[in-house]
DNA sequence: GATGAATGAGGCTTCATTCAT
DNA sequence: CATGAATGAAGCCTCATTCAT
């Protein structure tokens, strides 16, 4: 966590510094971004990072932070007029795209995100993902949730199994969309239209009732 | 890829700087992985790694491909005798247990997919996943047909799909079962079995047909 | 010295800054030992440590005379009941136990008897023990002064000598008993109470009369 | 320990490394020495040094090794021709004033000596006391040894209470003669050898025969 | 008189790679 | 073909002190 030191700081001062380093740490990644060069190009003395920050860590913490609000406040806002209660999964798509979108358009918050879920060092990535998955996985759970509400996710579903394939796939689909080689399979990259749509049939089949509103149980393993 | 100069050492040279590179990666990862301490460990002179391997990227791809091969060997040998025909889900299951187990029981195969699936720099993943792929897709896909040819997986799933799941979710499985922090729904770390099982069962109504051999359609999306 | 200021300041503010710079001094030294910690300890701000001293060295020569105070208020408190004029030697014994107990039970002045033996710099060293010396030196003298006076110690020893002896070995014995690793032979750690019994033995052969009343010349060297 | 690299090394290389390091250390003592500055003085690149020792510690450790090995020799060689079995006590004060001119004519193996003695960090000061105690302890009780043999010194002394003495007071003797500001008593920096003369009296009386070959007493203390 | 942000030199250590032997 | 010493840039972080507010 910054500093109140850090708090205290002009704006100017904090922006500078805050895109230094998310201009450094995407391009170069948690462990082989520099603070020198942060403290660098944001025009202040290496020693001025460390009364704000508590170590390097704390620094690309506080940016990962920055980023899932930013990108959550982005979501929130395309999401609203969506059209959730007629047509559920037609919505999720929409929205998958627009996910998909936000991350072609800021390119820092992907690499940010790409710091994040591919940082080696367990520490680092452990920290750092509490944090962020905080933020993510309400905003999640929300979505589930309103899905059942209107009938369109089934009430007997196993809705932590389809919260772990948002978690698990919503990264995926924003790194191997914007990024080559990541995605050997769905060809996210090129299609990402198509991508996503069998994305979500897959969801559907499982977690979905049918238009017709006939719910197909699915048991629960008894195991 | 390894200079001819390689392939002509006698093994136990060979056994003994895979050896020592396969345990130094896997502690450290590859980017703060150190050449010094594989040579000192291998016993032979740092200037000879430079003879085999082009750099310190060349060396790692070379024993992700290695363990690539041994990975896949051990399943499958592990999957041969299960019961496909009969109960398909059920040897899915299994085979993915197993599949968990191997990572737990070799931490050098665990670190070394880690290392590849959380390395930042993506001249290096892509250069070692395609590598590693290759070997992995061929596997997966006639996973998917024999289960097509036995009527365990509808003909009219989105095969792709289903293919790109396993891609995307057989890593996590791996990693997340055994490192903690990785997955913040499914509690993979602390009881593999019942979320194993809960990804199965998503799988199955996705993409498999009914007990009554009833087959329910999921039609592709019309985009 | 400290300036002006500093003797205008409430106590409580005094009080901080002094509790906060002994826990820092003594567990750091004085080399290693921060004005930044310091002053965050204490709820003041950095800048107002110089307001109240020099620099680094002027704060750590205060603390310093404080705790000369203190340890000799405390040993004169302890010796004042002591039977100096019917068992001398046992008395000094006595003492001597009561000096290490002093800073076994007060790890700040041993903390800070250690900064002060230890420091490197001559400067820093210099400064401190002039303050210091003055203190111990008084007390001392009257020590050996009563001695003579009655008759444990011989009127015709080498009473400089002696004073020396204690200057040099007193220090010793507060840090060897306390800190692993400083004595090599008395084994001063393990078993303070007959490795003071040898040290006044020493003594009493030196510098002591018979237990008969008998005094044995020692000679002044002609030199 | 240095390496088995260093043992290798070409004689002017070790030297010039050595000469450097022994001047740093001399001049700021350890915790203040600058790797930088050696390598710089020496002549060699920062990292060459990791190549040597393991640490600065290690590096520093050597230098006391060397010293403490050179400073033995030359007392060593110094002793030999004294007169220890006619005159013990006078022999002892030749020695010890030789003592005190071999650190006033070498400054560096006093810089190095009193940055042992001097230096705070608890782990610094006991690994490389381990070291050079080694070297001395055999000496001084040799020394001791045949005070006992020739009848100089009484059988009956506390002989480890003596040779408590001479690791004490020596190294004090050698710092406190050629550095100002260390003895507030016996004048040693002004007056050497009226100040050596008046310890060795104070040994005499404590462990010696008497000149006519009364042994008196002195028994340990039954605690 | 108090504050605390800013400084920037300097600290130790690591490491992939080269190249003379 | 093997060796291993040398390199030197770069890494993160600390800290006493200053000075504008």
């Amino acid at each position: 966590m910054p500093t109140p030191t850090w708090d205290r700081l002009p704006t100017e001062r904090r922006d500078a510094i805050v895109a230094a380093a998310e201009a450094e740490f995407a391009s170069r990644g948690f462990s082989r971004g520099s603070l020198n060069v942060i403290a660098r190009e944001a025009g202040v003395a290496k020693g001025s990072l460390f009364q704000y920050f508590d170590d390097k860590l704390d620094l690309f913490a506080h940016l990962s932070d920055l980023a899932s609000i930013r990108i959550g406040a982005a979501m929130a806002k395309h999401n609203a007029p969506l059209p959730w209660a007629e047509d559920y999964w037609g919505a999720l798509t929409d929205s998958l795209l627009a996910w998909i979108g936000h991350f072609r358009d800021h390119p820092v918050d992907l690499a940010l995100t790409a710091a994040v879920n591919l940082e080696l060092d367990t520490e680092v990535r452990v920290a750092v993902r509490e944090v962020v998955n905080r933020h993510y996985l309400r905003g999640l759970q929300q979505l589930i949730d309103s899905g059942v509400e209107t009938g369109a996710v089934r009430a007997d579903a196993d809705h932590g199994a389809f919260l772990a394939q948002l978690v698990l796939v919503m990264p995926h689909l924003a790194l191997a969309a914007n990024m080559p080689g990541l995605d050997p399979v769905l060809d996210l990259h090129e299609d990402p239209d198509a991508a996503v749509a069998r994305v979500v049939a897959v969801w559907r089949a499982a977690f979905g009732t049918w238009a017709d509103g006939v719910t197909r149980p699915v048991r629960r393993p008894s195991a």
